[in-house]
DNA sequence: TCCATAGTTCGCAACATACGAACTTATGAA
DNA sequence: TTCATAAGTTCGTATGTTGCGAACTATGGA
């Protein structure tokens, strides 16, 4: 079991970030653990939006995300502990992952702003 | 030959759209056409910063983008125009476009901003 | 018509992905 | 220590995706 690794900020790039974040459980994942208070364990995503992610494939889906560069995680006892690395991205192509997690809230229908009298795309931005 | 199909703008996704520009061949692409005044041709692109890109595969990338939405394409006698959906997109998921092409801006050290008085974390990438 | 140019499609090899099975590591109980 | 359990990882394989040369299609001109 090789030890997890992690690439410095400087080795992070935009290709990696879009190519991770183009898969939606991935793109699921990440923005779940960008708006969580406290780390995340992997097996906290067995179970997404009435869907069964195998654990084999969950553990690759972290995998690519870590080596993007877009978490960094931290083995706690018989479980790892996720957290994004949001801050060092964000100095290094700022605006990039708001943009994206925003689109995404936009896709979903999550940015929806609960009241809309006229209809006229006023998003969360 | 099929014909030129284009998404409409309501089935553009995010996923589609990082998934394209993931590549960098696509991603330079479609920088030089998001920035180009007129439109362009395919064959504009078989030789981009000191590569060839076979025919075949240039085909290939420019359906990937014409299918994610990113650009639209008509044929102009025996040749193709492609120009970027951006305001399109813009409207449907706002900053994402220009933060990406920013993204890679930085990445590939052409936004340097001219002037960097303290060398505050100016480096290439 | 024949020819040249600009792109597309086909076919195959190489690479990437999903997932069950088997494995490693950590923790607690006996 | 040994067994059991839980959380992740790695392996093997079936299935998808990608890159590219060869052959093809479409347009325009002589």
């Amino acid at each position: 079991m090789r030890p997890l690794t992690h690439p410095s900020i400087e080795h992070v790039t935009v290709e990696g970030i879009l190519h991770a974040l183009s898969d939606p459980v991935r793109a699921t994942i990440y923005a779940q653990l960008a708006c969580a208070d406290a780390a995340n364990s992997c097996s906290a995503f067995l179970q997404m939006e009435d869907r069964c992610i195998p654990k084999s494939t969950l553990s690759q889906h972290f995998r690519a995300l870590r080596e993007a560069g877009l978490i960094r995680s931290e083995r706690r006892g018989v479980e790892m502990l996720n957290t994004t690395r949001c801050a060092e991205i964000e100095q290094r192509f700022p605006g990039l992952l708001p943009a994206i997690l925003q689109a995404h809230a936009i896709q979903s229908g999550q940015s929806k702003p609960a009241k809309r009298k006229s209809a006229a795309r006023s998003r969360v931005g």
